[in-house]
DNA sequence: CGAAGACTTGAAAATCATCAAAACGAGTGG
DNA sequence: CCACTCGTTTTGATGATTTTCAAGTCTTCG
């Protein structure tokens, strides 16, 4: 049976668009139309809201320093784009096909009820976690030197955000078949990328302990930018 | 200034895990701790709900066919797995060091206000943003053959899912400069890739339309299952 | 028709994988 | 304390995948 020709009996009731398009359209405040491969955000705009797809194609594009560019996602009808409010986002939204889509002012989780700061705390690890997520679908246009050295800023600015580095030194207990497993690598060419970034005085790793020895170093070798993981407050 | 191992001031305000954590702990309603390199959630396992990390790490981790594994995210304390409830994860979660987790029961978006319709709407959209994101992150462990199919088989499913298509046959409005940019390849090595998946008759491409020749044989070539686009309903 | 963008081709070079083996380190039991 | 094991790290040689550069052809569209 092909999957991806015939209908799933059950797609009806699961897909979300299909029974939330109708919700999400209704809290559209404002509508607009693009034509193709133009800005619907720029990088480093905040935006206004929540975006929904009403028609047409669009990707979340990243510009990369080299000129080069990554696409991080694909954008179809009834998509959202969620982004942490009053943030720039680091990358662009950019139409392939003339567009329309909606503005949805974001809902406010804050005040309510009582459950609703725990939903506003989830959706922080939300989109923290898509944030990061992003990041990750960006290595694959990186080399293994700039993913590998990305991989350890990422990881050490997160450790520390959870207060579990002294200095420049965590805890790491990841081996380098782990590393290779996060970044697609082999663990041979993980251990030798990690030798080259040794060599050139950025990092020590040695008996499950990360040592920054160059912090700032190791971030330009990974384009390294920290703003995506602060994703800020949901209710401004 | 290294921004690694300074302190911004507006940390605090901004980290989720500070000032959410609280709120998040709060909501556990069981604790359990593992051991280091043990399974926290089994691969197809149903989630018990929303696991919050309290104490040491632990990874996403898909098993490939081959034997090889991806990892899809580090966790740390502090974050959160929310996953669509009422379906079996398509990875495992995995301990890297001993664990202990709280489990938060899934609050219920549905009943209670007009708001949370909206809010369990946007919920959906992001919890399929996230699986769709980690396949994605799981297409660095593939090979370029593997990862251009995989990409054509999702963007047919859903195409397919907004009803943007026609049999088997869809509009496609990339070029092939911007599947590269998807996939972190370079335009010319992906046009020799899709020559190859022409000329074993899986797919044919052309004037801005996709045809899915052999969606069946497409999806064995990207080990495509296409259960992380259906997410399904925060309230069962 | 002309021009710009998209697709295609070939050859050479860099990156990364594979395979196999050795060295190292931590932990265990004798 | 030593011998032993097991998992991890390191090394070398070889080959496949993928990139780069450069040019050519094909489409589309004003």
């Amino acid at each position: 049976m092909n999957t991806l020709l015939t209908e799933d009996p059950r797609r009806e009731a699961y897909r979300p668009a299909d029974g939330d398009r109708a919700v999400l359209a209704a809290a559209v405040s404002s509508r607009r139309s693009v034509g193709p491969r133009r800005d619907m955000v720029r990088d480093g705009e905040v935006p206004a809201g929540i975006y929904l797809m009403l028609e047409g194609w669009a990707v979340r594009c990243r510009q990369m320093r080299d000129g080069s560019r990554q696409i991080l996602a694909i954008l179809l009808p009834g998509d959202v784009c969620v982004d942490p409010p009053g943030r720039p986002l680091n990358h662009a939204i950019v139409t392939l096909t003339p567009v329309r889509y909606g503005v949805i002012p974001y809902p406010e989780f804050g005040e309510t009820a009582g459950q609703s700061a725990l939903v506003a705390a989830l959706w922080r690890g939300q989109l923290e976690m898509a944030s990061i997520q992003r990041e990750w679908i960006a290595n694959s246009g990186r080399s293994a030197h700039e993913r590998i050295a990305h991989f350890l800023c990422e990881l050490f600015a997160r450790a520390k955000a959870c207060g579990l580095t002294r200095g420049d030194e965590c805890d790491f207990p990841l081996t380098q078949q782990d590393i290779a497993e996060v970044t697609g690598l082999t663990s041979v060419h993980v251990n030798r990328m990690l030798q080259q970034l040794r060599r050139e005085g950025l990092i020590a790793l040695h008996a499950r302990k990360l040592v920054m020895s160059d912090g700032e170093g190791l971030q330009q070798v990974a384009l390294f930018k920290r703003g995506y993981l602060d994703v800020g407050r949901v209710q401004a």
